[in-house]
DNA sequence: TCATTAATGTGTT
DNA sequence: AACACATTAATGA
């Protein structure tokens, strides 16, 4: 696929005549971003935008006891950068790579230009990352004051409903359709996110899985959406 | 296939 | 939650 497709698939940019998205191909080079990489770290200065076309990335912040707060996380076609500091305020921000990924850059300034050519767009974007911030304010919130097990469920629930795949061997023992989960994620990548341990993560996990709200191998995790909503409290 | 490493499980403090 | 140790799966000579 070439570049200017992949860009057309950004969803803030989609509606954008191709004129536009030629001027935004030219801006932006494209780069290749391994997993594990910090994309974007607190004392790096960030006057770029980037546009996620492959891959996934994880929003998060790291706590006083150096513990890592999972803010949000991005699949194909988002938007990161400049704006999350706004929305997630001064407080320190990282942008991991969760896989390996292709990321379009573009300064800051190019986009600004950008958005007063067209205005509609900037209202898309706002409205983008106010969406965006109440996913994170509700994450937060969660991850402040439930335990381990609320913690993960809720992740979980996440984790399937923006990177979901329907499992299609499912085990039909459990009735409720379990989800797969299209990244694999290891005890310790679960527990960074939720501020917790790799020990206590498999023990929620092996919990989880005795009552049958998910069904797990190594580094792959199916849930049912199901009973984990209704567990979380909104059916 | 065997040896090494990574991921996970479990009991104890 | 932290640690130590046991078990099992994945990896690659």
């Amino acid at each position: 696929m070439n570049k200017l497709s992949y860009l057309s698939q950004i969803n803030l940019l989609e509606e954008l005549p191709v004129e536009d998205l030629r001027m935004i191909d030219a801006m932006a080079p494209m780069m290749a971003v391994e997993k594990g990489t910090l994309v974007i770290s607190p004392h790096m200065e960030t006057r770029r935008l980037y546009f996620l076309k492959q891959g996934r990335v994880r929003l998060y912040t790291v706590n006083e006891a150096g513990k890592q707060l999972t803010i949000g996380l991005l699949g194909e076609g988002s938007i990161f950068g400049e704006t999350e500091t706004f929305t997630v305020g001064a407080g320190f921000l990282y942008v991991e790579a969760l896989e390996n990924a292709m990321v379009c850059v573009i300064a800051k300034e190019d986009f600004e230009m950008l958005l007063m050519k067209r205005p509609q767009l900037a209202l898309r974007l706002i409205s983008l990352l106010s969406q965006r911030l109440r996913e994170s304010e509700e994450m937060l919130q969660n991850l402040a004051f439930q335990d381990v097990r609320h913690r993960l469920l809720y992740l979980l629930a996440k984790l399937v409903r923006n990177f979901g795949l329907k499992d299609s061997r499912a085990v039909p023992i459990h009735s409720g359709p379990h989800a797969k989960i299209d990244v694999n994620l290891t005890h310790q990548e679960l527990a960074d996110m939720i501020g917790s341990t790799r020990e206590s993560v498999s023990a929620a996990l092996s919990q989880l899985a005795k009552e049958g709200l998910v069904t797990m191998g190594r580094k792959e995790i199916a849930v049912d959406l199901g009973k984990a909503g209704e567990m979380l409290g909104d059916p």
